[in-house]
DNA sequence: ATTCCACTGGACAACCTGTCCGGTCGCCTA
DNA sequence: TAGGCGACCGGACAGGTTGTCCAGTGGAAT
């Protein structure tokens, strides 16, 4: 019985594998198993493992989009009519640019990740949300530079053996 | 000599690649060949092109944030001292849950996007922001639920064949 | 003590990767 | 029009890796 916690998910050793390949994602289970002084067996077990638990979702491709052209990213607010939220949604995952889409507090809000080829394109799409049935009012700012590029490794390294 | 443009970025096969391994990560080069109906030469080659622009910058592993124990998302707008972005974003750098950092228009601000295991752990992690020297003021919007994950599939299917 | 579980170390066949080659084909240029 | 160039095809080879299975060991909980 104890606690209704299955939850200590991760234990050192997962720590350490997932930061390797945070680093090196290419190395294969047998690389991995040298690096980390252990068994092939129980690196292929601790991947199953994580994947079950829904920790590691898999090796997705890195996309840089300013390389492919997007060199904009913006940040929009948006104000919705009270109920319109999931239409709204609907409609701002149509557009191809909006990269993200979150549902804040505040007050209906949601707030929008969104990326452009240049000014005139980035015009472009805040007027495709405006445009979204439900939008009221849209805030834009843009991403000037990017001090802290989206990362995980901190919150890995905190699992690491007390240190 | 012509355009200092080097920039023909993507063609169809590029996204179709691209679509496919974001799909299907763990495909190998020789199964992409086989489901894009090319050599495996060809996606090698292209794979290798994709990296040496910079499209491609890998296959980091997907963590899910919320199976590691931090369910929380919010995100934070910090306004800071005039002139001292450099120094509040290394401050905010050093914080483990602060896991993306963003230099904004409209003033001085910047966006910043934190994890918490709780909401006591994001007050936490809150106290933390606002101490680091330079913030003046911190608006924070907790995430309730995100109608689009990030992504970016989009934006590779507008480059297929016309259709 | 006994059982359960994770890890080790080893083994095997099947498969993939990295690499290199000659041969085509379409396109740009002299 | 005749190269020359770059991209792709299809094939080949050695070496390394994956998926899988197994017996043995040691610690922890019963």
């Amino acid at each position: 019985m104890a606690s209704t916690d299955p939850e200590q998910p991760l234990d050192a050793l997962d720590a350490r594998l997932l930061l390797l390949l945070t680093d090196e994602p290419r190395l294969g289970v047998l690389e991995c198993s040298r690096r980390l002084s252990v068994a092939r067996g129980t690196v292929q077990a601790r991947l199953d493992r994580l994947v079950a638990r829904g920790v590691l979702g898999g090796f997705p491709p890195e996309l840089d989009l300013a390389a492919m052209g997007y060199g904009l990213t913006a940040f929009a607010v948006v104000e919705i009519a009270q109920g319109r939220r999931q239409e709204v949604s609907e409609g701002l995952a149509a557009i191809s640019e909006v990269c993200e889409v979150h549902a804040t507090t505040g007050q209906g809000d949601l707030f929008v990740r969104v990326v452009a080829r240049s000014n005139d394109d980035l015009q472009r799409v805040i007027d495709e949300i405006v445009a979204v049935p439900g939008v009221q009012r849209l805030s834009t700012s843009i991403a000037l530079s990017t001090p802290v590029p989206p990362r995980v490794r901190p919150l890995l390294t905190k699992l690491l053996p007390t240190r």
